[in-house]
DNA sequence: CGGATTTTTGAAAACCATCAACGCGGGTGG
DNA sequence: CCACCCGCGTTGATGGTTTTCAAAAATCCG
């Protein structure tokens, strides 16, 4: 079954009508008013299909796109000058990718595809005809992006103040509550296509030390995470030990 | 001077009319049209002093109001299950305050007076209403929380991949920034409220590992921090320690 | 099967936390 | 007005978490 669905990266599902799009009720799509479907649709310039380890856009570099995700695992992040990584998202299908396009020069951070991935393209300008067009939809991106915000202080507490055992549990629980939303789990497993390498730079440790904390965590029977699969094998208890209450696992 | 702006606290500036409002250029404010501002005010229910150390609101409550800053300075945080505390912005003249009300009913965080504050409080009925009437409004402020963000997501990678010295380096160029862009700069000096341990629980760390890195920057001549006040002794050097661009410095 | 990617392991060191104590200074109350 | 208290910053010793560096083992992919 994992298999499958790895191989299924090889060719994405594509999107077709936004009337009848399956991803319409996730993330940024959640309160599209039907309304505003049909402008929605002809925002649309295109989609767009990316290999796996390619950019989607590049920080500092502006960019006169931005997209939705319809299918595949990809996410954002920061380099610093020697190297050095931060992940800021991972990003699932019905993520909104790019919004600072519409307003800024220079893109904060860059993108990247984890596997293959399809995208819903919306040119900057046609984009902003469908905020101007349809406020109501606007209204709902303002919305989503305060809860956006809200996620991304929940990843901070996690990097400033929890020691590595718990950010591990939580960004696993956190993408376990976005994909159970979506659908897209088995139970208690799902398709994880992160690498140990990304963990690392999400939560701000070094891939060393997340082998070591996978070990930890395989060892008391909480979580496994092999190649391309995780499974939560203690739900209560990986909630118990990371703190994670059921209302940090709604919304987006 | 320290002295006297250090005694304003207890007495902070009042608001009066939003058309005339001296902040209205930062932040949040800063694409306010003026069509708006009749609005703004009309949907402004009262203002409010808060005195120092003292919460605006609490994570976990609803709240029925939001705010601006008006004067003084805050900051929004959030606690662990330990009482461990994350600090993850602080609010300058101009920030908006607790949009999260308007669409949830909880708080993700809480707020809290640093100084004595003056704010400006709009029942969130109205706001939502002067979201309604002024769609132009409600752009600008899409547009103010892509830019909340992206700073947050500079904080993120500071927690995530930058050592002490260079996260307290670039915490004291920000507000620097923002200082600045408020004209409450003497040169290379400014009023500075949070105390070591404000900056401990904004930065993911102690605060005596705060106090020993001060020291370290102050040896080096590249920064002063004393009660009250901040002062930049080699802002060239800072930045270089940072590695602080410039276009970091700017819209918020 | 062979090369590349990813994960694991070990040893040593860095960075930062913890704990505890002391000092300084400002505000407060007697 | 002075003494006291409390918040805040400092200092030292010690320990833990995490990093770094290096290398081997395991896994995947073509």
């Amino acid at each position: 079954m994992v298999k499958s669905a790895a191989r299924l990266r090889l060719s994405p599902v594509q999107p077709g009508l936004c009337a009848k799009c399956p991803v319409r009720k996730f993330a940024a799509y959640s309160g599209v008013p039907a309304s505003a479907l049909k402008f929605l649709q002809s925002a649309r310039s295109s989609d767009r299909i990316v290999p796996p380890r390619r950019n989607i856009f590049w920080e500092e570099k502006g960019a006169d796109e931005l997209f939705t995700l319809y299918d595949g695992w990809a996410f954002t992040f920061k380099l610093l000058a020697d190297g050095r990584r931060q992940i800021l998202e991972f990003l699932l299908p019905g993520s909104l990718i790019g919004m600072h396009a519409l307003w800024f020069k220079a893109m904060p951070h860059s993108a990247q595809t984890l596997t293959s991935v399809s995208l819903c393209v919306f040119d900057k300008e046609k984009f902003r005809d469908l905020l101007r067009r349809k406020p109501e939809y606007e209204r709902e991106l303002l919305k989503y992006m305060t809860s956006s915000l809200a996620v991304r202080d929940r990843r901070l507490s996690d990097l400033g103040r929890r020691p590595a055992k718990e950010r591990i549990a939580r960004l696993i629980l956190e993408i376990f509550g976005r994909l159970t939303a979506r659908d897209m789990v088995d139970g208690h497993s799902f398709t994880f296509y992160p690498r140990q390498q990304h963990l690392a730079d999400a939560l701000g440790l070094t891939k060393v030390h997340v082998s070591r904390t996978l070990q930890v965590l395989r060892q008391e029977g909480l979580l496994e995470l092999e190649r391309d699969t995780a499974t939560i094998l203690d739900l209560k208890g990986l909630r118990e030990l990371a703190d994670y209450t059921e209302t940090e696992a709604s919304g987006w």
